[in-house]
DNA sequence: TGTTAGCACTCGACCTCTTTGAGTGCTAAA
DNA sequence: TTTAGCACTCAAAGAGGTCGAGTGCTAACA
């Protein structure tokens, strides 16, 4: 791989995300020039060609980048200029979170949607794991005679309740000292390690102690149940799926619907997301067939982790067609990863 | 309009569901033997055409049924045994409410995506308005020194919280009266009732007997202020729109762009569905350009409210092409709006 | 007067054939 | 090793032709 191949491929993978045609070697020796003509562009070509990075749709066409090609213009060509964002571009994301909502649900959602605004492709993103969040209060309230109400908040700052059924013999003085033991327990604990296991020598605890009754533990087992499966919390957020639809790639109705029906399988995007982050650090960028799930093969995605203390608890990223500006997406992502970081970070330290 | 010239119509709009093709004088004569040639039919139909009932989409092809000729049918030609649903079908729809899930937004959800998948089509709801609800338990819990959790719980079984900052000066004590007051005056009113109105009379009632800070209201009203807007508990579900890709309908991308564009401002929705039962007692039927917006032209609307306790209180509802079999999806629609009601019913009793 | 048979006519769908032009691969010369 | 020139390929777009479903009209019939 030679620096004038290399400087072909990078010129071919321009045009082409750039206009959206099959790029023939005239238009490479005219647009970019490289000092040779386009016979030698030819020859090249076709040497790149042999070698997997591009390829031809049909005989009498001019070349486009084959996954293969885009990874190699991914790992290898891509300069740091082509990264930055555009002056009004910058100043849109920053504009965006010094006004964005400080409840987290809606600067989830919200971050969402002007990633995919600013793209023009779909944007999707996991959430923090619920499980990850700390418990910071823990109350029990009498409701009446037999129903309680637990109430959990987590450093996250949301609330989480639960309507219990107790034993009518659940006198108010011992449900104060119920609460004491629950808190001096379970508070600064993640919700992940408020396990079975805690729970059951809590149990213990509280049988030989205080006396109660083990209904009660059962009742905070089915209360920590939820949040342990999270099935409502792990449902990625998706935004922007229409967009896809304005890419001449998404122009046949029958691909449109093999994708939607991946992307409303919840199960594989939150795969996609949430693999990232563990097997590499920092952006992930996945190129056709190497996002697994079949329908999707004519699609990349770039994502990204954002951090709270340091450690990742979710990601966001961008799905779009295979010929999308790899650059510009990327550094659209970190971006925004970056500020989501930062909104996350102060938003914990204020729920402190 | 003569009996033969409803026959004919009548033949053609089946047929035309049926099939999806234009239907052709010969066709009808075969199919549906109304005892003439298709010379006759030819000429009825010429009738009907210049009447608006049907239209040829080009000269040499056969007719199909303009808005108008689906209004006539939905309006008169329409038949009680055409409404009938299948063993199976009614099977399906009894099971599934036997099993469902208890809790209200997942009964919403899966309503949803029970209709549609059982019509094929997009199915669309609105939940009950949050200020329609009933304060049955209202709470003030101290967190800290100068953190509050107002709870409220409505007779939908649903919790609310906030976390209410005040001063510090308030004493335990007033805390206990201040939440004995607002219970009196709250306990059994709908959030709607609780108006600025009864707001600011209890502001003065609490100002003169109990001494109170004007802080305190304020926080009452920000608390508040959530529920009368209730922004995300207005949003319409929307289930199933990848079945409108099935259509033939829709196998323009553009169209289907278009189309999703106005499904996706929720506002557009919303009022499509909340319009419907003030207007008129039951089920409505919106039939292509009914359908103010632009870019659903090519849609139909099938709507039934949902009741508690004899008030409408949101509703249900399927679009699709207007090539529908309408007593088909109106019986569907009409069969879970009927569970769902029942089952509201049924929850809130068991809430009280 | 209403119904029917017959027939000419229309027009989209589909097929084939041709033209056009972008782009290649190969060869021979620089 | 590079370049110019040229023959070749092939999709896209357009033109022409056939087919068939379906109509409208007219004249005959009950």
């Amino acid at each position: 791989m030679d620096e004038r191949k290399k400087q072909i491929l990078h010129a071919l993978i321009r045009d082409y995300v750039d206009v959206g045609e099959p790029v023939g070697s005239r238009t490479i020796a005219k647009k970019y020039d490289l000092g040779v003509s386009p016979a030698t562009i030819r020859n090249e070509m076709s040497d790149l060609e042999e070698m997997g990075f591009i390829r031809q749709p049909h005989a009498s066409a001019g070349r486009i980048p084959s996954d293969k090609g885009y990874r190699y213009y991914v790992d290898h060509l891509m300069e740091p200029e082509e990264k930055l964002l555009s002056e009004a571009e910058q100043q849109k994301v920053s504009d965006f979170f010094n006004n964005c909502a400080a409840e987290m649900e809606q600067l989830f959602q919200q971050s969402c949607r002007l990633l995919s605004s600013m793209t023009n492709y779909t944007a999707m993103m996991i959430k923090p794991r619920l499980s990850d969040s700390v418990l910071e209060r823990f109350k029990l309230v009498r409701l009446n005679h037999n129903q309680l109400l637990a109430i959990m908040i987590t450093n996250d700052g949301k609330i989480h309740n639960k309507i219990l059924h107790v034993a009518a013999g659940l006198t108010d003085g011992k449900l104060a000292e119920l609460e004491a033991v629950l808190q001096q327990r379970l508070l600064g604990l993640s919700l992940a390690k408020v396990t079975d296991s805690v729970v059951s020598e809590l149990a213990r605890h509280l049988l030989e102690q205080q006396n109660l009754l083990r209904q009660t533990l059962d009742l905070l087992q089915e209360l920590l149940f939820d949040y342990k499966n999270e099935e409502h919390n792990s449902k990625p957020l998706i935004q922007g799926m229409l967009n896809l639809l304005k890419q001449p790639e998404f122009h046949n109705v029958d691909t449109v619907r093999e994708l939607f029906s991946v992307l409303e399988t919840d199960d594989v995007v939150k795969e996609l997301l949430a693999v990232a982050p563990d097997k590499q650090r920092g952006t992930v960028v996945y190129i056709g067939d190497e996002l697994s799930p079949q329908g999707m093969s004519a699609c990349s995605m770039v994502t990204t982790p954002y951090y709270v203390n340091g450690e990742k608890v979710g990601s966001i990223g961008v799905l779009g067609p295979t010929r999308m500006p790899y650059p510009k997406v990327i550094a659209l992502v970190e971006q925004i990863s970056s500020e989501v970081t930062n909104k996350m970070g102060g938003q914990a330290e204020n729920a402190k």
